[in-house]
DNA sequence: ACACTTAGTTGTACTGTCCAACTTACTTAG
DNA sequence: CTAAGTAAGTTGGACAGTACAACTAAGTGT
């Protein structure tokens, strides 16, 4: 064993004089968000473009908005991922979840880096208003165009989207994506976006309304057609997990 | 937007001249791995006891097995968490999965740290082994002795013990802390360690069967009672998705 | 031979999905 | 003004899988 460093074990070093021994090389720390929306009946993500000032890599290409840790303005891994969100999109307190941390000595050309990401969702109606001037919103899957992405940033966003599909498939999560009034077809309309794929909509009702997180309120959305009830999330909303699927024919 | 830092944006730094300015303090990075087995009926962590050299926190404190990210040796971080898991314990290819990320500036005493925290499941069998010095098995629920671990060690075990829970409930996780070949009771039994909770016989055996990840083998146990029929888990058994759960009365 | 223990099966009740057909209410075309 | 169209929401039957209890089968110890 050798070259054994600080917290792990109690071998410690050998002068001591420096504070026991911090001083070898730290890996470059990051925070990336993936954040989601819902525009135009398709999931979308937020990508920036990348600057090209000298020494900067993959300028110009689009990546997760994020950057590195401030250690003099960050408290702490989830306040530095709200900062940048809320830099980006103006949005303050969206559904905000950590996904994973991605950390590799080639991934970055700087250097040894490792960065945590996080993914965040938030509704249609907050997607434009306060976007930043380098930030665009990107549709995921269908005819879209599919920009080449800096670092490995495809590969958390591939995460992102697996974690976001499979969770929807058990929980409330896409609940988050939707106004604070909305109709039940329209909330399945929007679990039927991010899933990619037509859902039952009885077995979708029943479970929905059982399942205690959701309340209609004393409105009707008048739609060309029939009205229908108004929802709206219930107070303390903690994602709720379902039992089985509701698959649509065909 | 002031002092804002390398991969973010386009802003650039003004001079230029130092690489693209990532002369600025970097937290330290460490991994942690929580580390589960089953032994003596019970689910156990590993710890390691902290030493007490000086300057190091938390002396003679328990821990979890862990240490800084040596750049020069760990070519990604789960290849850290391996070395580590090797060192303490000698087995080489368990279950690993990434559990999350925890940084914050004072949760090391030292300065601004963050640490990907790993979870790992290995068989009783391997429990013992090849043990290193300064690690020791620790029961977690029960009557067993509850010692006060270091940073925010308890935090980061909590959540690993909620994710080995939650996702026993509807995957095939524990089927990774069994021995080579095992019967459906004591599959069954290894669940009900887990979830520290009785299950139904019958809806864990049909749906144990059902799932298509585990295949009978030609021996039988002869246990002092009835024999019993030997499985092993299936080739490419990648944790498998269960519908329903299956409680047993009381 | 007997009680005791554990492996594994069987059968009934119940819950919730899957699926199609239906009613209700509003819009638009003629 | 009426008829066709469309979307919201309900109803009922088929089916699958869990919850639960009672059962059979095969070994052990006294």
């Amino acid at each position: 064993m050798v070259g054994r460093q600080g917290q792990g074990g109690g071998a410690g070093n050998k002068a001591g004089a420096r504070r026991a021994g911090l001083d070898f090389p730290r890996p470059l720390t990051s925070v990336d968000i993936v954040i989601f929306t819902i525009r135009l009946e398709a999931l979308h993500v937020l990508l920036v473009r990348r600057g090209h000032a000298e020494g900067e890599p993959f300028p110009d290409a689009q990546a997760l908005p994020g950057g590195f840790v401030d250690v003099a303005r960050d408290r702490d891994l989830e306040a530095c991922a709200r900062r940048k969100l809320a830099e980006k999109t103006g949005v303050v307190s969206p559904y905000l979840e950590q996904l994973g941390s991605w950390g590799s000595a080639t991934r970055d050309p700087r250097g040894w880096s490792a960065t945590h990401a996080y993914f965040a969702l938030i509704p249609a109606s907050a997607a434009e208003t306060a976007l930043a001037a380098d930030a665009q919103w990107f549709p995921l899957y269908g005819a879209g165009v599919k920009p080449r992405l800096a670092f490995d940033h495809q590969e958390i966003l591939q995460a992102a989207v697996q974690r976001l599909r499979n969770k929807v498939e058990y929980t409330s999560l896409p609940a988050y994506l939707m106004p604070e009034e909305f109709t039940l077809p329209e909330l399945q309309r929007t679990y039927e976006i991010v899933l990619d794929r037509p859902l039952e909509k009885s077995a979708f009702r029943t479970r929905m309304l059982s399942a205690d997180l959701i309340e209609p309120i004393d409105k009707m959305r008048k739609g060309p057609n029939r009205p229908a009830q108004l929802y709206r999330l219930k107070a303390a909303a903690a994602p709720v997990y379902f039992a089985r699927t509701f698959n649509a024919p065909e």
